[in-house]
Formats: structure tokens, sequence, C-alpha cells
DNA sequence: CCGTTTCAGCTACATCTGTAGTTGAATAGT
DNA sequence: ACTATTCAACTACAGATGTAGCTGAAACGG
């Protein structure tokens, strides 16, 4: 029942999101290799990617070090942390909190393959056993 | 594989899909109306309202008749609609698009009591089934 | 050595967002 | 009829966002 207490770093942005994955993706990287690592189709220029880094270090999501001239970025936050506080966000401004409609939005809304569906029922069945265990956390 | 090719309306802001969904819980309603519909807890002006009923007119995502003296909002899309391309584009910018991490996440990362596992597994279990009958959309 | 590239660190700037105030007309209360 | 209330329509405005340009120093190619 972890309510809102601590004062939380500032949401990412769209774009803060979208760079902060590419780094994720990378490790360790610089703005450059950050805009070189940027999905097909996706043009930023190098001083944007720059810009958004800045951004992400202010509001803390990731920190850096002088390599050479060059700075090297990191994450400082997991990215599980990250991923968890937008996916709880985003199922209270349309689903008022609730999960279970988006997952069942997700389900049924086209576009899970067989494949897919067995994978999901294995991880809802494995989910159930382990609640037999009074796991706590 | 629907791309992006037909424009779109412009996305909505957290606030202006705050403000939608009270009013697709009301079906139609005066700014008044949807002012005091606010959840327990939200407080917004009257004329704050206001402003957001416009936005999402402006945006086409609701329209509004005069009665009397008073503007009748009404949506104009579904939110079924609204709420798949807002999952859409949340799936695209933490998933990359693939909708099973999602649903992995918000399954595993406790939160869902046994009744809802339950519920889920049929659901799972009933789209199975549904997709042996080749069910062309 | 000297031009070219490439950084970090700033600045810029149009939009969008969150939130509300102002004004003039219509209406309701008394 | 006068006043208080309530709208729609417009204005306001600071802060966030998306995106990039400029500057001076450092390193690199030849």
């Amino acid at each position: 029942m972890e309510s809102k207490l601590l004062a939380k770093r500032p949401v990412l942005s769209k774009s803060e999101m979208e760079i902060a994955r590419v780094l994720w993706g990378l490790g360790e990287a610089t703005a450059r290799e950050v805009t070189e690592a940027l999905p097909k189709g996706r043009k930023l220029d190098f001083s944007t990617v720059q810009t958004y880094l800045s951004r992400l270090e202010n509001k803390s999501y990731v920190k850096s070090k002088l390599v050479g001239r060059a700075k090297v970025y990191r994450g400082s936050v997991k990215p599980q942390q990250v991923v968890r506080e937008a996916v709880d966000d985003f199922v209270k401004l349309l689903f008022g909190g609730e999960k279970v409609p988006l997952v069942r939005h997700l389900v049924s809304e086209a576009g899970v393959s067989k494949e897919e569906l067995a994978e999901l029922r294995e991880l809802i069945e494995s989910m159930e056993r382990e609640q037999d265990n009074v796991d706590i956390d």
C-alpha cells in the first residue's frame, strides 16, 4: 500500500522516455552513441539528444561521468522501476487504477498470437500457484 | 497492420483525458456537471473544466449543443477507440509495441488478486478457443 | 601547425499543458 | 426592477516539451 508520500522524481516526457530506453539498451553511452542507436526512422539531431540526456540527468534518471572529453551516461534508476511508475500512472489515468481492465483490453483487442496467449496462460497459472505459498514479498 | 497513414486527432493530454473520462461516465453533461462529477479530492475550477472541454472540442473528441444558454457536451469518438489509441501509444513508447511484456508486467508486479487471476485465465482461455474459429475480424 | 570535427554548456523558441481570471450577456431569485 | 448567479467566450500565464542552434575549447587528420 505504498501511497504517494515520498517526493518522486518528476515524470518523464515521451521523448525523454524514448531516450532513456535507448540508453538502457546500450547500458552506457555517449550522446553520440545514443543518437546513432535511435530506432530506424527516428531522426533526432545530436544536440537534441544531448538536451534530453541533460534533462534526464536533472531529473535524476541518469548520471554521467566524463571520459576524455565526452560524457558517458548510464541510467541511475532501475528501468523496472521507471516502467512500473509509468505503468501505474497510466493505469490510474485510463482505468481508474484497475489493472485487470487494461489486461482485458490488451488481450482482447486483437493482435495477440496463439503462442503469446499460451505464454500468458502459463504466466497466469504460475502466478496462481505462487499465490498459494503465502509468499510475502 | 494498420500503419500510421491517416491523420489522427491530436493526442489528449492527461487533464483532457481525465475530463473525457468523466464525461463518458456521464454520457452527456455541461461543464458544471462535469466539474461536480470530478472524483473526490480532485478540485478544478469550473472555468478550468470549461477550458478542457473546449480543448477537447477543438481536438474533435467531443461535440456540444446549446441547451438553453448552457452547452451540453458529449463524446464524439468512442471511448473504446480513444483508449485503444492511448494504449497503443503507450505500449509503443514503453515496450516497443509488444503487448505481452506489458501484460507480464501488469500481472506479475503484485496487486492482482486470486480472483482477478482466475478471471484473466478465463479470459485467455476463451480467447484461445475463439482463435480456433478462424474468426477474421 | 592549421583546418575540420566533435564536445559540453548555453541559448532559443514555438507549442502544449495545467490552471484560472475577466467580461458581458442571460437568467433566476426576490 | 434590481441584484446575485451563471454562462460562453476570451485572455493570461508560468512551466513543460520537442527540437535545434551557437560558442569556445579540445582533439584529430594530414
